[in-house]
Parts: structure tokens; C-alpha cells; sequence
RNA sequence: GCCUCGGUAGCUCAACUGGAUAGAGCAUCAGUUUUCUAAACUGAGGGUCAUUGGUUCGAGUCCAAUCCGGGGUACCA
């Protein structure tokens, strides 16, 4: 039982032997003591006057006398207004800390034999990932990490959208101007290669409207329709659905290439999937689904021929799932994707990381499959993330290169080298070793910068400024933790147990030690919530009270040998935890920076 | 129009899900190196929590209305 459930616990039984009541857990509130008032934890009495019938005051002096007398580990207490500041023996705190310091898995939960697939990126295989894809990715892996530290059991998955209009755009394009060249002739990286085509073939067509006399609606997307360009890349999409030779020998080539230049994005931000779906084998799927929901009465055929699923007693719209046509639309396929998976992986939990603009979309894919009878369905979620903007606005890949995620990337690893080089921060290392720092440090300042923030929060991200090494940063909590490492190569000798002889401890070593058992609700949380950023707001609270206990008190220099066994465990737990929580952020840290 | 998500310091973000005097970083100003890494630490200034009303011991947090911004409301993906 943990320090919270104890107390909870501890407080219900009072109540119940002073009132004769019994009071739900809920009832109890229970806080970390803010900074400025006396005590460890706080229990707020208010929701428990009407129990009490007394006043505040009286119920909290109440509550303080009987969980001193009942709790060993209560030293103390105050009462102000409405509120119990509860203080606890330093040697509860030691002993705490020394249970967390013998338990290597601390922060890690058992497995539950729980099954999670989790998707996550699914680009478009006629251009280059860009910022919006960063933000999926960090988010994608992040939330595998943490459901791993949870005790499940991880599948990661992509989807590619690798077939319909727009790839067959760059291969008209590439048809045209392309002479055979490749990535390899053109030393340029294989998704970029492919994307250029892709603009040049928007290009083209703009030239190609602008001789056209036809009338035009101002809207390029419908104008383009009238070109011969537009027609010629349908036409290849017809032949590609036939499954004509040479168009879709050369789609698998372009593929290739995209592909190529992908995993060089995915090894360099060391994020991986566990398996690859394709929209081209997965497009004709789902119609028997439909043709299902059709007989047991879910869906309804529509006079016209199209099948529909009608939402409207759960507040939403009617939504088209086969088209009068008889062909598959978006959700079509996703239906029948979601029941492969669940066959595949068997599993109790499928999250689908992707932008906030489908919300809806996954509302109504997850109630389709509940109203099929799928239990399974229920756990399905959609965890949902905003845009990334620039100060001026919804970043458009159309203009500028800014969006672009691989400019981006190689942008923040030029920083970091630079602002890495003015501090002579890599004096004495290898050349491999400073260029890995760089790295380290380009991408942990990133990804930071990107998890730290709510995910359904959109990020204003501005390529000059958002990059910073100072403050509440990735690097901030990377020096940290090479300050940490730092200590611990010079006290690796030191044996550390016994420090819990020590009778008494100063308020930033309380203040750490209560930090460090958070860690593992704060783990649990971020799973709970889906949500990365607890991770990332914890790990800086913990690095920000450490480099104040390292200003303010000697470690190695401590004036008695229990003191300093017990600053160089803090030192090395603070370190653990650390280097714990970034990886649960998909963050290295280095040993020196 | 309807649905949905945002609006907190000049800027970028927090606020333990209804608790105490709303906190951090950046930027600005002023300090801290003979001692364990100054990418650090200390201090100062900076707030009508979009607006109005309501609910209650207590509201940035819940409810209602309004304003601003994003997204959705496709037989696009």
C-alpha cells in the first residue's frame, strides 16, 4: 500500500470509529504541501465537514491528533483554515528512499499481459514527412514507452497511404522530366526526390490552367481537374487499379525510394514499428463488413444504393460507408483494418496517433465497430493531437521549407553543435563522440520541445526562437543529468548504505526525496491520460530541484560520512530517474555535456 | 447554422482534475565561480486566468450565454 491509499485509509477508519461513518476515498483530498507552508503532505478537511459536523479547524485538529497517534511516521502536524499539513519523520523519508534506491525496476510496473497496437505516423508516400509528422512520431513512440512502463504489451504499427492521386502525380512527373534519373544519381534523399516530382507535377499544372481558357473558381484543387495533366495522372490511377505492368512497376520503384528515405528519418529519431500496413493491399478491404452491418441491421442500405450508419442518436450525423457506387470510401477500409488487428494481436487496447481534424472520423469508426458487436472496440482510442503552427500561422508545405521535417531536424543538429562548440563542451572528446553529443543534444532539445507541451494543445513552433539549450529545455535536463554522472564517477567507490542512520534532513533533500516517490504515480498518470507531457513536466521539476540542491549543499564535501552517503544516493537516484523519464520520452542523456 | 477543441505574464507553456497568495522558462534588469560541470543558481519587475452571469465554504478548473481563433460538419484521405 502506498503513502497515499495508508493515509486515505488511515483517515476513513478515524471517521469512522469518531462519527460512525463511512466516508469513500474520494471524500479524501489529499496534496503535496505547497512550498510556502510547513509539511509534507496536506489533507484539505473541507469535503469532510459534513461527516465531521464541526468546523474545519476543529475537524482538521481532530484528524491530525488521531493520524499522529495512528501513524508512526507522523511527526507532526499544523492546521491553517481549512487545511492539515502533515509532517513525516525524516526517517520515513530515508527509509523511503532506500526502498526506492534497492528497487532497480522502481517506476517500472509488471507485466499484465495486456495487449496494445498502437499507430502511429502514416505518411503519404508522394512527399517528404514534415513538422506534423515530428509531432506524431515523438508522440507515437512516447506513448509506446509509457504503456511498456505500464506493464503492456506494445505492438507498434504504421500505416502508409501509398496509392491514389497524388502518388500517381509524381510519377506522371517524374515520366515527363524525370530522364531516368535517380536518388542515387541525384544525390538527393529518397522521399525528397519522389516530393519534388510531386511539386513539379503542381507546377506543370498551374502553367498548363494558366493557358486555358475554361472557366475557373479561383480554387486550385477543383481547377486542376480541368487540365490535361489532371487527366493523364487519372487515367494512371485507373491503370494502377487494373493493375497494369509498367505503371505498377514504376510505382513500386517510387515506393522504394520513399520508403529508402523514411527509415534514414526513423533511424535518425530512433523510432520503429513493429509492422508496416499498406494502404494499396488494405483499399479493397472492408465491403463484406459493411455487407454484414447490412443483414444484422446496424447499417442501412439507402434507396440510392449507398450504405450509411445513422448517428444521430449519439448526437452525430449520418455517415456514408460504401459508396452508391458500390466502392469503398475512407472508413471502409479502416473497419475492416481495425478487425484485422484485433485477429492479428488479440488485443485489449488500439490507439490511433493522429491529427485532431479526424476526430470525428474515429468517433464514428469506434462507434460502427461497438454497434457490429465488438467488445473490443471499446478499446479503441484516438489519441488526438493539434497542429504545429508558426507564429504566423498553419504551417503550409506548399510554402517555404520551414514544415519540412528532415530542414528541420538537420537545423536543430546545427544549433546544437554550434552553441555546443562556443561552450567547449566536447574538450577531450573523439570526433564520434562530439558528433553523437551533437545529436544527443539537437534531438533531446526537439523532442522536448514538442512533448513538454498537451498534446489536443496546439504548438506555436518557431524554427528561429523555439529552440533554446537554457530554461525548461531537453539540454537543461540532459546537463543535469551529466552533472549527476559527473558525481558518480567520482564517487563510485563510496558504499552508500547506511545512510538512513542520519536523524535529520534539510528541506531540499525532503523536497527531492518526496519528488522521487511521485515518479511512479507520474508514470501511471501518463499512461492513464495518454499523455507524454506529465512524463516531461515531472522530469524537469525533478532536474530543477536537484540543480538547486547541487548549488546550495556540498555532496562529496559533506561534512559527515552519513551525510554524504545520503546526497551521493539522492545524486544517484535523481540521475536513474532522470535518465528514466527521458526515455519514456524517447530522450537519451549523456554522461558529459 | 450545428458539432468540437483552444483562449492563463510581451513570448512559449504549467497549475496534481474544485483547494491556500495562479507557477516555470524565454526576454528585460540586478547579483552568484580559489570548492563536486555557470547549458547552473539567487533576486526584481511583469496577470481583469477572453467577457458576463451562475453553482458553493472555495472557481483558471463545473454550468449558461457572449466574443476571438483552430478543426470538423464530403459518396476526399
Amino acid at each position: 500500500m502506498n503513502l497515499e491509499q495508508e493515509l486515505k485509509q488511515a483517515t476513513i477508519e478515524i471517521f469512522k470509529e469518531e462519527f460512525g461513518v463511512e466516508i469513500s476515498s474520494d471524500a479524501v483530498t489529499l496534496n503535496i504541501t505547497k512550498k510556502e507552508h510547513t509539511g509534507d503532505y496536506t489533507v484539505v478537511v473541507f469535503p469532510l465537514i459534513k461527516f465531521s459536523k464541526k468546523s474545519p479547524e476543529q475537524t482538521a485538529e481532530m484528524l491530525g491528533e488521531k493520524l499522529k497517534a495512528k501513524i508512526n511516521y507522523v511527526a507532526g502536524y499544523n492546521v491553517i483554515k481549512g487545511f492539515l499539513n502533515l509532517s513525516f519523520t525524516s526517517s520515513y523519508w530515508l527509509n523511503r528512499l532506500q526502498e526506492i534506491s534497492t528497487n532497480k525496476s522502481y517506476g517500472t510496473f509488471p507485466a499484465s499481459g495486456k495487449k496494445v497496437v498502437l499507430e502511429y505516423c502514416g505518411p503519404n508516400t508522394n512527399k517528404p514527412l514534415h513538422i506534423g509528422h515530428v509531432r506524431n512520431m515523438f508522440l507515437g513512440f512516447s506513448m509506446s514507452e509509457i504503456l511498456k512502463a505500464n506493464g503492456y504489451d506494445v505492438t507498434k504499427v504504421n500505416i502508409y497511404n501509398d496509392r491514389g492521386i497524388a502518388i500517381c502525380k509524381s510519377m506522371v512527373a517524374y515520366i515527363h522530366y524525370g530522364n531516368n534519373s535517380t536518388p542515387q544519381s541525384t544525390g538527393i534523399k529518397g522521399d525528397h526526390f519522389v516530393g519534388d516530382w510531386y511539386v513539379k507535377w503542381n507546377e506543370k499544372a498551374k502553367e498548363e490552367l494558366e493557358t486555358l481558357n475554361a472557366a475557373k473558381t479561383g480554387d486550385f484543387d477543383e481547377d486542376q481537374k480541368q487540365t490535361n495533366l489532371f487527366k493523364e495522372t487519372q487515367e494512371m490511377l485507373l491503370k494502377w487499379e487494373a493493375g497494369d505492368a509498367v505503371t505498377i512497376k514504376l510505382w513500386k520503384q517510387m515506393n522504394e525510394w520513399v520508403f529508402e528515405g523514411f527509415q534514414q528519418t526513423f533511424n535518425l529519431l530512433s523510432i520503429d514499428f513493429q509492422k508496416d500496413y499498406f494502404e494499396s493491399q488494405t483499399y479493397m478491404l472492408g465491403k463484406d463488413i459493411v455487407e454484414e452491418g447490412v443483414k444484422k441491421n446496424v447499417f442501412k442500405k439507402r434507396a440510392d444504393g449507398a450504405v450509411i450508419i445513422d448517428l444521430t442518436p449519439d448526437g452525430l450525423d449520418e455517415k456514408v460507408l460504401l459508396r452508391s457506387d458500390g466502392t469503398s470510401v475512407y472508413i471502409t477500409q479502416d473497419l475492416a483494418t481495425a478487425e484485422l488487428r484485433n485477429k492479428e494481436f488479440g488485443m485489449d487496447k488500439m490507439i490511433y496517433v493522429v491529427a485532431n481534424e479526424q476526430d470525428y472520423h474515429f468517433k464514428v469508426l469506434k462507434l460502427a465497430l461497438q454497434k457490429l458487436g465488438h467488445a473490443w472496440a471499446a478499446g479503441i482510442y484516438h489519441l488526438s493531437y493539434a497542429l504545429v503552427e508558426s507564429p504566423t500561422g498553419r504551417f503550409k508545405s506548399r510554402e517555404g521549407k520551414t514544415a519540412d521535417a528532415d530542414d528541420l531536424i538537420s537545423e536543430v543538429l546545427r544549433i546544437a553543435e554550434e552553441k555546443t562548440r562556443e561552450l567547449g563542451k566536447t574538450e577531450g572528446f573523439s570526433e564520434e563522440q562530439a558528433a553523437e553529443l551533437y545529436q544527443t543534444i539537437g534531438l533531446g532539445a526537439l523532442k522536448y520541445f514538442v512533448l513538454r507541451v498537451n498534446p489536443y494543445k496546439k504548438i506555436i513552433f518557431n524554427p528561429e526562437e523555439s529552440i533554446d539549450f537554457h530554461g525548461h529545455t531537453g539540454p537543461f535536463i540532459q546537463y543535469t543529468h551529466a552533472r549527476v554522472s559527473a558525481i558518480m564517477r567520482k564517487a563510485k567507490d563510496l558504499d552508500v548504505s547506511g545512510f538512513s542512520n542520519l536523524q535529520t534532513l534539510n528541506d531540499v533533500e525532503r523536497e527531492l526525496i518526496i519528488l522521487i516517490s511521485e515518479y511512479e504515480n507520474v508514470v501511471r498518470a501518463a499512461a492513464e491520460k495518454y499523455d507524454p507531457s506529465e512524463v516531461a513536466n515531472y522530469v524537469y521539476s525533478l532536474a530543477k530541484t536537484y540543480n538547486k540542491f547541487y548549488h546550495d549543499f556540498p555532496i562529496l564535501n559533506a561534512s559527515t560520512e552519513d551525510e554524504k552517503k545520503l546526497r551521493v544516493a539522492l545524486s544517484a537516484q535523481t540521475g536513474m530517474l532522470i535518465k528514466k523519464g527521458m526515455k519514456l520520452l524517447g530522450i537519451t542523456v549523456p554522461d558529459k555535456m
